[in-house]
DNA sequence: CGCACCTTTGAATGAGATCAAAGATGGTGG
DNA sequence: CCACCATCTTTGATCTCATTCAAAGGTGCG
């Protein structure tokens, strides 16, 4: 896995100024390093910082009150994570590393500078807020109204693209899912038990290899279609005029 | 229900200076009225535009190849609907109105240049895209790991506490819920025979009182903990300076 | 008044959960 | 280097919650 900041993934979008670079390179300044299944921040916890993730995954769960949780959403190098922390002053999931985890704790102050001085980092912060939401729609409407099997292919479809979007490339030998199968239930609301009998099923009918904790995809046009997997890695960010500086 | 535009809403959490109030104002000038049942904007339509919702009610849904549905989100007034059309220059959802629905549309210039001139709105509008982004996590840990009954309980809980941010007081007497229980149930990831059972159970426990389309809840702090729901209407946006203006 | 849509109820079915236990795997310390 | 222990995967049997199918009341609108 690259090595892999916010400003490499805003780059993908729109081409920055040396300012903008700067400032960017500002919120990057601190770096932490948090060890495979470390808890980064628990719920309710006071927090006003988010993270760049720069080296390796991370999840974020909702514990229910039964001991129960859901995993919500997966972050890779670029991504940002606990965003909702700024807003609410305290931390509404869970953060925990899956791998060992390199990431920028950005404080709130830093942010407030970066929408008065920057705006068209700050409308692309809001759009990445909003690809995130969108994101999760989807999730949503795939564990309210699709089948146990398509669950779990949609996280592998999703899981696949996002490694790709982090420069994690294939390489033709798939990638390395650090997850266990009660993991993977906990983030597509099933059971450890039927994870295990749905992915066979998929090897079983040639869509997924499997070796360790490793995986490929055999034939990601069909394994998407019966997710109704929609990557939504394409953002429009051509309209925010950029500022001189 | 009142109208209600976003200025409302925003100053509800800080004090909007005079060139804020009249940025937003620039956003609200346009109306626009659409009938109970009509389709806003289709999924995958081009769409440029997002909605400040000023009367009436509005759910985003996906579809799914199957012809089920989820409904992601319920959109009250001084909400905005269908932000991803910025980030995906298209609609990611099926925007269709509840009620009658008057709603201003706000085209993209409008957006970039109130990140430009008004940093602080461009920090409230993010925060309530984070802020709906925690929405849905919540939603989604609830469809993914809880019983019927308490996503049922659970919807119940969220409609009154937006009801009321949004100046729909009860009155004592409950509020209208203007879906029918197959809505309800592509809300919460059931059919609408289910629905129908888990409402009745909630009536015979002495949790809800229902009348018509009238609910009320009879007994709103065990229902939010059966639910398992949490208000996340308080967010913290003292953080963000206001710039002279 | 009649039709379309919605709610309610019952019975049968099924997808996924639960319970239980036997293999794998891998990390650790002797 | 190997033995041991903890954790994870796999498999089978049974159970349950929610779905599906079907049909009988309600309700409101044209």
């Amino acid at each position: 896995m690259r090595n892999l900041g916010l400003a490499d993934r805003l780059a993908r979008h729109v081409a920055l100024t040396p300012a903008e670079a700067d400032a960017l390179a500002l919120l990057e300044r601190d770096r932490r390093s948090v060890r495979r299944g470390a808890v980064l921040v628990g719920e309710q916890a006071d927090a006003r910082e988010f993270y760049i993730v720069r080296d390796g995954w991370l999840h974020g769960a909702v514990h229910l009150g039964d001991g129960s949780r859901q995993i919500v959403h997966f972050h890779f190098p670029g991504d940002v994570a606990g965003v909702s922390a700024l807003v609410f002053g305290r931390a509404t999931e869970t953060l925990t590393a899956v791998t060992d985890v390199v990431l920028c704790p950005v404080d709130r102050p830093y942010v407030a500078r970066l929408f008065h001085d920057q705006p068209r980092l700050a409308a692309l912060l809001f759009m990445l807020a909003a690809a995130d939401r969108t994101a999760l729609a989807d999730r949503l409407s795939g564990i309210g109204r699709t089948s146990a099997r398509a669950r779990v292919a949609s996280l592998l479809c999703d899981i696949a693209a996002r490694l790709r979007l982090a420069g994690a490339e294939d390489e033709g030998g798939g990638f390395v899912v650090p997850l266990t199968q009660e993991e993977i239930g906990d983030a597509t609301g099933l059971t450890a038990v039927h994870v295990n009998r749905m992915m066979r099923a998929l090897v079983q009918d040639g869509l997924i290899g499997r070796a360790g904790n490793r995986v490929r995809l055999l034939d990601e046009e069909r394994l998407a279609r019966e997710a109704g997997y929609t990557d939504r890695s394409r953002i429009d960010a051509g309209w925010i005029p950029a500022v001189a500086g």
